[in-house]
DNA sequence: CTGAAAGCGCTAACAG
DNA sequence: CTGTTAGCGCTTTCAG
């Protein structure tokens, strides 16, 4: 049913159809009158006419490297509230982490389909700085830095800093890192950084060998850990880029009979549920995804409102979450 | 930029472009023409007003009670995967549990906007069975059993007969049982129905105090199995419905100081990330989620096909995952 | 193989 | 407050 035989069948004209779905410049008669036709007749405007019309489509495109990963699917959660509150909705685009596809859904989204873009980001490529040049909606990014764009992300150095200073503190003096691709700005680089400072704030070194690339796995955590453990070089605490890294580091540490906190702090960045549940609860960073999603989200909101406006970076602050896994060694009596 | 204008700057009239972009009944030359124009201007024809004249969105409405739950996002998983795969994308809303933003949903996509629905349910009303009764589009119920509609859904009974029915080959006397609401007829009726027959295929009574209803969380296993403890009865094992719930209770077993498994046995059903990493590794019944996913998009895509067909429900497998929390009690030497 | 022309269902001036 | 009218950008006959 289109407007036309729904106007008929509700003895009204189109543009009273029209005006009640929309403004409302309308007598309570008609008002009336359609509101019983559409109770009768089910009739609803068809969306994508209105899109071709109006030219807003109400839809945000999201794209995501990963949705069963609690860190993204906390952040589309929040995405989604507020957008929905607000009349749209997401369509949303699983990248599986390959970078060829993320530009790909950008270049889908550039000057189509959606009014503006949501882009929980991981890693950059030339080829996402072109695309991204050339977007003509808003696009906010979420979880990196990226120049000249809108983004909301986490203090991923200061976060490594804290939990490394938390160990150095408690006495740990023998520090081992496992991380993740230093590709990711954030969750490699920024907190890779964030520990090798807290070290030498502290006038600690390190050596290459006591560092370790991982991939975003708990299986790969554990492996690197080994590797750590097995070299011969003795350390007293591990901090691991991510929760699940941290959880596999601490399986590791078991199996070798490693005591934890006892022998050997381990400490992770993220907070996951993971952490209250391991055999020794991880101590961790806690980020505010659900948060990130709900500014970005916002952010986005007031791009599509007043047209262009300045770039701005927000920087969402964060909590220790102190476990038993870096608890105080024995007391000196 | 819209088709016409473009059509112009490629030298081409209208109708060449568009059969440039569907069936193309084209001479080579044109196309090379549009080709290069596309390369030129970056056009790209707006998906909006293909829809209002062909009358398919390439979109799939997926109505989710919840993304942070690794269960829902692996399924989401798989149907974006075989979604995407055939150009179809995917409008995803959050019903967050409550059963009327789902009607709502469901509604919205009624008549509207989308070719298909999936829907990953959990509780059914009645008003859900007048909104699904009236659906114009194809719909795919995920995780339930639904009368007259294609369905993708998990063997719960037997999921929770067959835990139940390990504790009890390992020698187990004395049940308990952690379950959710019976208003979910998977989680919550299902699961406890396999429990209750596992029981009485072998000879065993219970009471209705050794089972308790918790919410969807791991605090509310915790607490449960706190009341469960300290009633004086002597449980020598707890099925619980969901591997949350299942960490929640052994926690509290070990605060009660209780071994697991040699004082106390525990199962979840759901086999997810957390049972690897607690202190005592959680036996679980694995399912396939994403399998379920990609075999309900599947569905969705054939509904999308053939005008009607039968509706079928599809009932995956699943697997015994057994791990230190059920291992046999210290054999008889 | 091709262009002209007639809509798809809707909104937004415009003139009452 | 209301109906008429002219498109939005695209696809699809239809007659070449």
């Amino acid at each position: 049913m289109n407007i036309t035989e729904f106007a008929k069948a509700a003895g009204v004209s189109k543009s009273a159809v029209s005006r009640y779905f929309n403004d409302g410049y309308l007598s309570e008669e008609k008002r009336r009158l359609i509101e019983a036709a559409i109770e009768a007749t089910g009739y609803a405007p068809s969306v994508q006419a209105q899109n071709v019309r109006t030219r807003v489509t109400k839809l945000v495109g999201v794209i995501i490297p990963k949705l069963s990963s609690e860190s993204c699917a906390r952040e589309v959660e929040g995405i989604s509230q507020v957008l929905s509150e607000q009349g749209y909705q997401l369509l949303l685009v699983n990248s599986a982490n390959d970078p060829k596809k993320e530009v790909e859904y950008l270049e889908l989204f550039r000057s189509n389909r959606v009014d503006g873009v949501i882009f929980l980001a991981s890693v950059f490529t030339p080829l996402h700085d072109a695309v991204l040049k050339k977007m003509r909606v808003p696009v906010v990014i979420v979880g990196q830095e990226y120049k000249g764009a809108n983004c909301v992300c986490h203090d991923d150095y200061k976060a490594a800093y804290t939990a490394e200073k938390l160990m150095l503190d408690k006495g740990c003096k023998k520090p081992a890192f496992i991380g993740v691709t230093e590709q990711d700005k954030a969750a490699g680089q920024a907190r890779k950084d964030g520990f090798l400072h807290a070290l030498s704030d502290n006038g600690i070194n390190i050596e290459k060998s006591d560092m370790q690339t991982a991939e975003f796995k708990m299986d790969s955590g554990y492996k690197k850990a080994l590797t750590l453990l097995r070299s011969g070089r003795r350390y007293d605490h591990i901090l691991c880029a991510t929760d699940n890294l941290a959880a596999g580091a601490l399986l590791a540490c078991r199996e070798q009979g490693l005591k934890v906190p006892e022998d050997i702090m381990i400490a992770g960045i993220g907070d996951s549920q993971l952490c209250n549940v391991t055999s020794t609860p991880l101590t961790s960073v806690h980020f505010h995804y659900r948060t990130a999603g709900i500014e970005a989200a916002q952010m986005l909101l007031n791009s599509l409102k007043r047209e262009s406006s300045i770039p701005r970076t927000l920087t969402l602050g964060f909590e220790l979450e102190e476990r038993e896994s870096t608890e105080k060694k024995c007391e000196t009596v």
